[in-house]
DNA sequence: GTCTATATATAGATAGAC
DNA sequence: GTCTATCTATATATAGAC
């Protein structure tokens, strides 16, 4: 984004994650998913990724720390969108780019994606987690312009609320991918105020 | 609804509470809410009452069917409000009615209606539940009109989405009920198609 | 309707060998 | 990096007295 006056940084922690560590991570990611986090035990995500409790317990201290890395590579891929957003010459551009990324997350993670704002504990995290709050301020600046305020904050709580509730909701559990993607796309477009 | 051309029943099976079942669902509500279904424990619900567990297992024979009757509390409510909509005049007030109804309700229970789309298992029962989807439809057929369809169906899906979604989003966390309430039905007139 | 007491399973977590 | 074995706490659930 050429204008915008501020270096584009990734401030997520990307820590070295070994294989092993990724394996666990992808695992969990689809159990929470699929059961919730406080109803997926260290049995179920080993035996998910084919180890014993005690080789889970090696890559990571506790059950909060998996939790916490899932959330964050969810959190991660959220902002490799918005880096290729904030690499686009106009914004006019970074907003296409950006909604688009957003609505193709939601649409393939499905249900992954909605562990940001389904899990109490995981909510809890992210409203105190500094790298969580930097990413969407960046996604939020992409959307609504340079100047954030209490207004643009909560228009971009809307729009990415309303993505993740939908993607979940039984209602559009029999919706295909494809159909579920544009009626995202109509979804943004009406949520979005237009472009000046 | 003068116009409906349909009977609205009720077909929640509000069996009958007793007061004691209905200090648990009031508890249980409220800690599930703060902590997810998967980590309330029996024992928390039973000290949240003031009784001990065996006194609870005596209302309820499993978790199971506690954390149904807390979703068919939750759903209650929701009929509630689409029943005083159905009971207006014209579609216009009837609409009216029932987008402030779902506003108050999520701002007042701010997490608890959460539980509806936020925790797997629940998701996946009302997924299945046909008072659900009935009280769904009703509600999709005040909002949308007589006709309804696959596209009515994704809108009310994207409406309902939306609210639940934000009232629990992290950014919008330090927000006061009233600023939020208004935010909501801002939002609700741009997600709503125009009355004809 | 509530209690004490208990059965049984599983949770999170650790020690130490390979 | 993974294992077996184990500790300790807590989970769901039940039996039977008051």
């Amino acid at each position: 984004m050429s204008d915008a006056g501020v270096v584009a940084e990734r401030i997520v922690p990307r820590r070295n994650t070994s294989a092993a560590q990724a394996r666990v991570i992808g695992a969990s990611l689809e159990l929470f998913a699929r059961h919730g986090v406080g109803r997926t035990s260290l049995q179920m995500i080993a035996d998910a990724v084919g180890v014993t409790k005690a080789a889970v317990y090696h890559q990571f201290r506790t059950k909060d720390e998996i939790v916490i890395a899932a959330a964050e590579a969810e959190l991660a891929s959220l902002e490799g969108v918005v880096d290729a957003a904030e690499a686009e010459s106009s914004r006019t551009k970074a907003r296409g780019v950006l909604v688009l990324g957003i609505v193709d997350l939601a649409v393939e993670h499905r249900r992954p994606v909605s562990i940001f704002l389904s899990d109490p504990d995981v909510v809890q995290y992210f409203a105190e987690h500094e790298p969580f709050r930097h990413v969407m301020d960046r996604l939020c600046r992409v959307l609504m312009g340079q100047t954030i305020g209490h207004e643009e904050r909560v228009s971009t709580a809307i729009l990415t609320a309303a993505i993740s509730g939908v993607v979940m909701h039984p209602l559009v559990a029999g919706l295909d991918d494809d159909t579920l993607r544009s009626e995202l796309q109509q979804l943004t477009r009406r949520l979005l105020p237009p472009m000046n």
